[in-house]
DNA sequence: ATAAAAATGTACTGCGCGGTACAAACGAGG
DNA sequence: CCTCGTTTGTACCGCGCAGTACATTTTTAT
């Protein structure tokens, strides 16, 4: 960011383009997406972009810590109640159910990996960081599952959160890759079957 | 393809292409790599690609199922003797192992899914019957597996095979990401003990 | 040996897009 | 209502790369 805006609507503005670059990445991928789609979508033009970031590659940067930042508050509320195997499932349930008939299967930070620059490190970083804290309230959640005794004998939770953000990762690029949703839904049904020990109670 | 060479040396001379736009693909991605750097690597100038290609997407098709090729070749030795849970965990070991330390961590075909352009119809289609034959390669391998009792009781082989291939890809998008191959280790050993049972014999 | 075909090398063209400069409009103090 | 800082819109520049044209060399066939 080169220069924080100083009055409210200056901030309004860096958050619309913020937001219409968010979308634009999902849909179409980082290389895809102009400066002019960017600046048109969000009503601005592409003057803005040049007032609030040094460039291309600050904006990047900008939008993959917040698309980390949407992502986890998405999921928050449903992971941090989870503690049973069943929620675990009700939480596999939603994840599939993201993605809708028509639009793409790309997950907004997975599908970041492969497109941004070699040299773009605060990217790397952010993406990496993210991954980490996705992981960690995947832990968590798992963590609670442990303690019904619903996890399988061995794994940690650890392990499980690992495994589990690795089963939809690669289940979301097959599908994507194939066009076909079942590739997500039977990586996830593996997870479930294996590592998750329904208790009678 | 525009033309078939009709000579050896023309044949030759494509799969020189094919094979510098292999390398350069796999390691800094599709759209980072330029003509000009597939035509100075194989040795021809750009000249030749248009001769044989109609243009990047249609080489980038052809690269497309030689790299499918490529990795099916690779592993077929591998995985057409497996029939025991340890013989997964040795296919896991060996895949494990398939990134060096220095060269990055991003699988030759699971990264062209986020690279392909949208319009790129001939490659996506190649791509996907890509997953499609690895995974039939292997579900056989999972179904000798069960043959011998050693799948989980409640997956079947083509699940199986799909989340391993999931997982494989899941883990390996989160290693590049990250840097770190132990995320991909994570997800093939939680595969590995929740999957396989280990019989005495 | 020679003509036709195929293969190879080079130089040129156009354009999309990132980046820059600068002019116009807005808005908050004095 | 004037003024200065901030925000917004527009017009321009240059580069890199895909694509094309064409001249030159090599190979094949008769």
């Amino acid at each position: 960011m080169r220069t924080e805006p100083s009055t409210a609507k200056g901030r309004a503005t860096v958050q619309r383009v913020i937001d219409a670059a968010c979308e634009l990445f999902a849909r179409q991928g980082v290389r895809a997406t102009t400066l002019d789609q960017i600046g048109t979508r969000s009503g601005t033009g592409r003057g803005q972009l040049y007032l609030y970031f040094a460039g291309k590659s600050d904006l990047v940067a900008a939008v993959v810590a917040q698309q980390v930042e949407r992502v986890l508050d998405a999921q928050r509320p449903l992971l941090e109640t989870v503690s049973t195997a069943a929620d675990v499932r009700a939480w596999c349930t939603a994840a599939e159910q993201w993605y809708g008939a028509d639009d793409p299967v790309r997950c907004p930070i997975g599908s970041l990996v492969h497109e941004l620059g070699e040299q773009d490190d605060a990217a790397r970083a952010a993406l990496a960081d993210g991954f980490g804290r996705w992981r960690a309230v995947l832990a968590a959640a798992m963590d609670r599952v442990r303690q019904h005794d619903e996890l399988a004998a061995d794994l940690d939770p650890d392990a499980a959160a690992g495994a589990l953000l690795a089963a939809y990762q690669g289940g979301v690029l097959l599908a994507g890759a194939t066009g076909d949703l079942a590739a997500l839904r039977t990586a996830l049904a593996a997870f479930q079957a294996t590592a998750l020990v329904e208790r009678s109670r």
